[in-house]
DNA sequence: CTTCTCACA
DNA sequence: TGTGAGCA
């Protein structure tokens, strides 16, 4: 197929595939005698997938890099639409926020009859805040990499500080706290290889889960087929409003900051039904005081690994998630498992 | 019909 | 982040 075909086609112009070749995003053959770009039906899916995400607003350079760790990945068409689909999800929610931001603005000049600039400006950067909390995250565990050995390194029995000790029974313990009843559906929220939801799967009920990891969810794939996957982030949860009776998430958290585990636990609210619940156990602390007394406790005894580790990870605030919580409209009770693993037990009023 | 480069917004 | 002109 030569340029002009796939053009028409796609409804781009020829000189903009050529620019995206320039940048680096697609890597069409070339015919040794004519010196003309020959496409082949997997260059229609790549380009495709980088028409939508530029339609929804994704740079050249972040296409380049989400297309370049895709390239290992099999399965191509299914990669590039999940690809989509994902990211056609985060738009959703983002345009959803900004929505409700103009709504709340309009109300405000209705209401006060004039226009009260700072009111206005504190709402429109309230926007780009969020967005920004969102953006800041990165996989700095390189999820992908690590996949195929994942569950091998969190049961590894550990000399010294471990943060998964006790990691089957913790997952044991959100699924009793989640108490499913046969038929209903519930999402793992950060699936990874699946050890959480396929513990619901064998009791009868229907899971879905998400992760920012195509490896990862292969891996899960290939354990649980009955887990339906999807690529998603937490910002952004893959399903549509009041999907689900119960969200569990059990060791996901943690990789986000304090500020993105409120916008997480916003979407957590949005997929559950009236009634639902949300069961999370990861890494927290009680409070910043709680935080900063035993770090100090650590720093006094000379545990430089479990310093950095913790410092590293993003430990929870349990107290601050409490209270984002409430007013989603949650009640919630808690519950430490470990030294460091909590777990929160929250339902829908 | 395609290639590439250069200038332009 | 692309586009159009001009050339081979």
């Amino acid at each position: 197929m030569q340029i002009k075909d796939i053009a028409r086609r796609l409804h781009i112009t020829p000189r903009a595939i050529r620019f995206y070749e320039e940048k680096g995003l697609i890597q069409p053959k070339k015919a040794d005698e004519s010196g003309y770009r020959h496409f082949s039906e997997e260059d229609v899916w790549r380009l495709q997938t980088i028409i939508t995400l530029r339609e929804v607003g994704m740079p050249i350079e972040d296409i380049r890099e989400l297309l370049q760790e895709q390239n290992e990945a099999e399965g191509s068409l299914l990669h590039y639409l999940e690809l989509q689909r994902s990211f056609m999800y985060s738009r959703w929610v983002e345009m959803s926020k900004v929505i409700a931001t103009t709504e709340a603005m309009i109300e405000r000049v209705k209401r006060d009859q004039q226009i009260d600039p700072g009111a206005l400006y504190e709402l429109a950067e309230a926007n780009k805040r969020l967005r920004q909390t969102r953006d800041n995250w990165v996989d700095r565990w390189n999820f992908n990499q690590i996949a195929d050995q994942y569950d091998e390194l969190v049961t590894r029995e550990q000399e010294g500080f471990n943060t998964h000790a006790f990691y089957h029974e913790i997952l044991d313990q959100v699924v009793g706290a989640v108490a499913p009843k046969p038929g209903e559906s519930g999402l793992d929220a950060g699936t990874g290889t699946g050890n959480l939801a396929s513990r619901f799967i064998q009791m009868g009920v229907q899971m879905s889960g998400f992760d920012q990891s195509p490896q990862m969810l292969l891996q899960c794939r290939r354990k649980s087929p009955e887990v339906e996957t999807k690529l998603g982030t937490f910002f952004a949860f893959p399903f549509l409003e009041n999907d689900f009776d119960f969200v569990a998430t059990s060791y996901a958290l943690h990789h986000l900051t304090d500020d993105q585990k409120l916008l997480a636990l916003a979407e957590c609210r949005r997929v559950l039904k009236p009634g639902g619940r949300l069961v999370i156990a990861d890494l927290m602390f009680v409070d910043q005081d709680h935080r900063h007394a035993h770090l100090d406790h650590l720093r006094r005894q000379g545990e430089e690994e479990a310093l950095s580790q913790i410092l590293d990870r993003c430990y929870a605030d349990r107290s601050r998630l409490l209270a984002e919580l409430d007013s989603l409209g949650f009640v919630t009770e808690v519950r430490q498992l470990t030294e460091y693993v909590h777990l929160i037990w929250a339902k829908l009023r």
